[in-house]
RNA sequence: GUCCCCGUAGUCCAAUCGGCAGAGACACCCGGCUUAAACCCGGCACAGUGUGGGUUCAAAUCCCACCGGGGACACCA
């Protein structure tokens, strides 16, 4: 069972309370149930929140790091979260992300993690490059500032490489992990089939290749579009009677902003680069353009354009008065509706693809370019691979050292941890180079391969890469001779259980199963997805909107427990609703919570008969009560319905209270076993009330180390159930009938009831439906 | 714009396979306890399942459309 870890900023909220106690509610159900469970925590304290405080209060990052945690540690251990305090890691410990650095050096070495100078994303604010996955709608994931492109030397690792396996491996998590997760990873890697076609542009000596998911619509292609910020855009347009045209566009394009690019119903602009290319299957000249509609780093960079049949070339076609050729039949007609025709009709003047459909017509199509050398077959993947360098101090610093005569070289293995050196002296403030540039001593060093002056490596890892695999550390915590051992991993892992927010969708979760599956690679692992099963717990509002400390909504835990206390607020989160549904605080009592505690609480004091008095000596009826409460119990916490499982609970102190006052009475041995079943299940949401029951019984500590109780399956049978008789779909009668009547029995019971009998007078029977033992309903003609 | 999820008492939420709409709680109201109140104990009451169709002997549950709320993606060729 496993919880995300937490980040190091400030005290804990009520976000984090509900979080915990539901994964504390799993982990103490099945240490009840007899199992091994591992529940451990520790904290992703790198990150830019430790630095930029530590910018403004002139403090180290560690300091004020580790103090915050000291802080949140104080707080889950009074939560009673009951996690393996033994277990407890920091990835900003040289201990932990030495790790780090040992694996980045294997997946150098296996070619996974490599150095590239290319255009990336450049958030303004933190001063730092992104990873694609944290650039949201043109913003910067962390501080919603502005994202623009830059051109850098930077790290990446070959997720790509994964792209397939992280597609189909989702099917080992269907119906385990929340769908939505699933359809936003799939979404997230993109995989796309269609193919290559290669045009040859004239005066150039070099195909271009364009990526197209409808080669079939090949003979549509009216105009050809390169991105306007690629390479080949700029090549293409230098030389030409266009060139000065298609620079100032350029600049347009480079000052226009993320965000303008997103807006919908934007117009298509673009440049006529007065150069043509030739359809490879028709041998048409078609004129190319540059335009910003088209993305520099998806596909090719490159596109054909079939006005036609798809949306975004007719919008351009319209716009630049370009010819449209119709090559799928349809009813409508793209040139008249200005809507591009995408259905499924038969192919049209298309030479050899005359009258074949879509889905025959793409392989013969391919079949056509492959004979003649100038396309083949392609998948695609939205999926970029991962850039890991991020440009400031506060981080694992990247393994590698730069020599002039060596290039890139590794450091040895003997040497690590590369450790961070000390703040001292270093100015942290963002600046667009890494801090560590500035750590001159700690900069330079001797070649290991050479021995020749050399640099290391300034930049230090996405935050990610630390929370990638520190599941697996937690197996083998304290390790100082790997980052973990397999065998010790192969006994705990993968985690049967994975709790925490739905923010981390796919960031988080996709590096994750990344990391895994090249573990798995390596030998490491005998398992290729990390979380069995996950739940996504929602999150707690306030007044309808997120807490947040902008909003200044938020509700610290801590005030709450000293109100409240902590069992309440436990069982108020849990009670609250399905887990994975939004709290609003607003909507919560835990004065209620407390109320039902005390009700909870005063049986214990009630009860009269001796530990071990025999339960089968007691008042039936209490004792199926008690016995139906065990069994939906369990069922609610194995499906994640922890509010049910707490409203069972209820049920069964509401059914004690009553044979306490008014049934059985206080002495009668099924009370015991109902208040210590009680205990035992409200101690999963409520540890410390249920320890105080568990005492007040006569009981030894510890309620969290006694067994679950036992069902007894003869106490589930009910004596008799209620069968509703209908006619005509209307309830006429009710019978009370033994729960194993057959069908035949129970008919002939219903048919002799003589409210049945009246109300068939004079009338004719269709037909009978029997549901034993529940159910009988008798169709009227 | 496309896709996905959700609409049940005043409120939060339950309801194995389609089979008596109500488990639990909050709030309200009424009794009992109390000099009185709080606490506590007990009880009453409250919806026919967003709307309209369809399938079925039978629909909160399955299908279609619409309305309302939430979310994801958004020039991915």
């Amino acid at each position: 069972m496993c919880d995300m870890f937490p980040y190091p900023s400030g005290d804990l909220h009520m976000g984090h309370a509900e979080a915990y106690a539901i994964g504390d509610v799993i982990a103490r159900y099945w240490v009840l149930k007899g199992f091994n469970v591992l529940h451990p925590i520790g904290w992703d304290a790198f990150g830019l929140p430790a630095e930029n405080a530590a910018i403004k209060n002139n403090v180290d990052p560690g300091t004020w790091t580790y103090a915050n945690i000291e802080q949140q540690k104080a707080s889950m251990r009074n939560y009673a979260c009951s996690f393996d305090w033994d277990r407890v890691l920091y990835t900003c410990d040289p201990t932990y992300y030495r790790w780090n650095q040992w694996f980045f050096l294997e997946m150098f070495k296996r070619g996974l993690a490599y150095r590239k100078y290319s255009a990336v994303n450049w958030c303004t604010q933190c001063q730092t490059v992104l990873a694609n996955e944290q650039v949201v709608a043109g913003l910067c994931e962390r501080c919603d500032s502005q994202v623009t492109k830059k051109k850098l030397a930077q790290w990446y690792l070959r997720i790509t490489d994964y792209a397939d396996r992280l597609l189909e491996d989702m099917d080992q998590l269907e119906g385990k992990w929340p769908e939505k997760v699933l359809l936003m990873q799939r979404n997230w890697i993109g995989r796309s089939q269609g193919a290559h076609v290669q045009f040859v542009i004239e005066g150039r000596e070099e195909p271009v290749s364009v990526y197209t998911t409808r080669p079939d619509t090949l003979f549509g292609a009216t105009f050809f579009v390169v991105a306007a910020d690629s390479d080949l855009a700029a090549e293409l347009a230098s030389g030409t009677p266009a060139e000065a045209e298609f620079n100032a566009y350029l600049d347009k394009v480079k000052a226009s902003s993320e965000m303008d690019r997103l807006e919908s119903g934007r117009e298509k602009t673009g440049v006529f680069l007065e150069r043509y290319a030739i359809n490879p299957v028709n041998g048409e000249k078609i004129p190319v353009y540059a335009a910003d509609y088209v993305l520099a780093d998806y596909g090719t960079g490159a596109i054909m354009a079939v006005p036609a049949h798809d949306q975004r070339d007719l919008d351009f076609a319209r716009a630049f008065k370009l010819p449209v050729t119709v090559v799928v039949d349809s009813d409508e007609d793209p040139r008249e509706t200005g809507i591009a025709t995408t259905d499924n009709g038969v192919l049209v003047n298309s030479g050899p693809l005359d009258g074949l459909t879509k889905a025959e017509a793409i392989p013969r199509m391919i079949e056509v370019l492959e004979e003649r050398g100038t396309g083949s077959a392609a998948t695609n993947y939205r999926l970029r691979d991962w850039l890991i360098s991020r440009q400031r101090y506060w981080g694992t610093p990247i393994p590698i050292i730069h020599c002039e005569k060596c290039g890139e070289v590794a450091v040895p293995e003997d040497q690590l941890p590369v450790e961070l050196p000390s703040t001292e002296g270093l100015d942290l403030s963002p600046k667009g180079v890494s801090p560590l540039a500035t750590a001159h001593d700690w900069v330079n060093v001797a070649c290991s391969n050479c021995g020749g002056p050399a640099l290391r490596d300034t930049d230090t890892m996405d935050t990610f890469v630390d929370s990638s695999w520190y599941f697996l550390r937690y197996a083998d915590s304290q390790n100082s001779e790997a980052a973990f051992d397999p065998k010790k991993v192969a006994e705990w892992l993968p985690v049967d259980q994975y709790v925490g927010g739905v923010t981390h969708a796919i960031l988080h979760l996709l590096y994750a199963r990344f990391w895994v599956k090249v573990a798995h690679d390596m030998g490491l692992v005998d398992f290729v997805e990390p979380f069995t099963r996950l739940l996504n717990q929602g999150m707690v509002l306030k007044d309808g909107s997120a807490m947040s400390k902008s909003r200044g909504n938020l509700v610290r835990l801590t005030e709450e427990l000293e109100i409240n206390g902590v069992d309440a607020i436990r069982l108020s989160m849990v009670f609250a609703g399905p887990p994975e549904d939004d709290i609003d605080w607003a909507e919560v009592s835990p004065s209620g919570s407390k109320k039902f505690l005390a009700r909870a609480w005063r049986l214990a004091g009630d009860v009269t008969s001796e530990v071990g008095a025999d339960p089968t000596q007691g008042d039936q009826q209490l004792r199926k009560a008690t016995h139906k409460a065990i069994r939906d119990g369990e069922l609610n916490v194995e499906s994640l319905r922890f509010n049910v499982l707490v409203a069972r609970v209820m049920e069964l102190v509401n059914a004690t209270r009553k044979a306490i006052d008014t049934g059985c009475g206080p002495a009668d041995p099924a009370v015991r076993e109902a208040v210590e079943t009680v205990a035992i299940m409200l101690s999963v949401v409520c540890p410390y009330t249920a320890e105080e029951m568990w005492m007040l019984l006569g009981h030894e500590p510890t309620v969290a180390r006694a067994a679950w109780p036992t069902v007894d399956p003869s106490l589930l049978v009910e004596d008799s159930v209620t069968c509703v008789v209908q006619i005509a779909g209307k309830i006429r009668d009710k019978l009370q009938v033994s729960p194993d009547i057959s069908q035949a029995e129970l008919e002939a019971l219903a048919m002799a009831s003589t409210e049945i009998i009246d109300a068939l007078t004079g009338q004719e029977i269709r037909m009978v439906v029997v549901r034993a033992p529940k159910l009988v309903n008798i169709v009227l003609k």
